[in-house]
DNA sequence: TAATTATATTGCAATATTACGATGAATATT
DNA sequence: AATATTCATCGTAATATTGCAATATAATTA
């Protein structure tokens, strides 16, 4: 047991849950953030902005970019990291079809 | 290690890493949706409907029922759920403010 | 080429999440 | 009142996540 089932769900479901994990942690949403407002940064940028180990936050970027969200590029000894503009509007489209298909009231 | 180090983080970073771990389980995106759809239902219904166990269904309800996203009334033996309609607003506004935060195109 | 700088990866410890059987509490039925 | 139904909670096992020191890798500089 402590597995999640996916099995038992659909593709959207699960594709969802994928997505809204990232959002699921605050380093992460601030990592976005700082990206957004900076329009693009390096990794050592964020270690100074954040005040998590080097280790960690290049763990979180990892992930931000095996969902496509960020993307990376290599700028002689740095990396720089940018949005994905194409995946970030694909999934704001996702979270915004579940939003609204609650409607009206029921109770 | 391991403690997600919130003090490192903005009350609203914070605040959003809540809310998207609610989405982050596709159980609790199924159980939104049904409820979504049916209008409003009972355990049962989604115990039914779902593949879970009981106790798996209630934990998820709870942890929906704790952020206020859904409301349970109870009718006779058994426990009515809808959504919270007031709240969903709430929430799909704070996910639009950090997806309109990113507008162009830096690459 | 050796030392430095920047980032990624590995390994591990601490904690959180997921799932479910068993049990409890409350209402409904017989 | 005894039994059945419905849901919540507890305890626990399996797994996932978070964080960081140590180390690896790759480009830069001295």
């Amino acid at each position: 047991m402590g597995v999640t089932k996916f099995d038992l769900f659909t593709k959207e479901q699960n594709e969802l849950a994928r997505l809204a994990r990232v959002f699921a942690h605050p380093a992460r949403v601030a990592i976005l953030q700082h990206l957004i407002h900076t329009n693009a940064c390096i990794t050592g940028a964020l270690v100074q902005e954040l005040g998590l180990a080097q280790a960690t936050i290049s763990q979180h970027l990892r992930e931000l970019k095996d969902l496509g969200i960020i993307r990376g590029t290599v700028e002689g000894a740095s990396v720089c990291y940018c949005i994905n503009p194409t995946r970030w509007k694909e999934i704001r489209h996702l979270f915004n079809q579940l939003f609204d298909q609650f409607e009206h009231n029921c109770c």
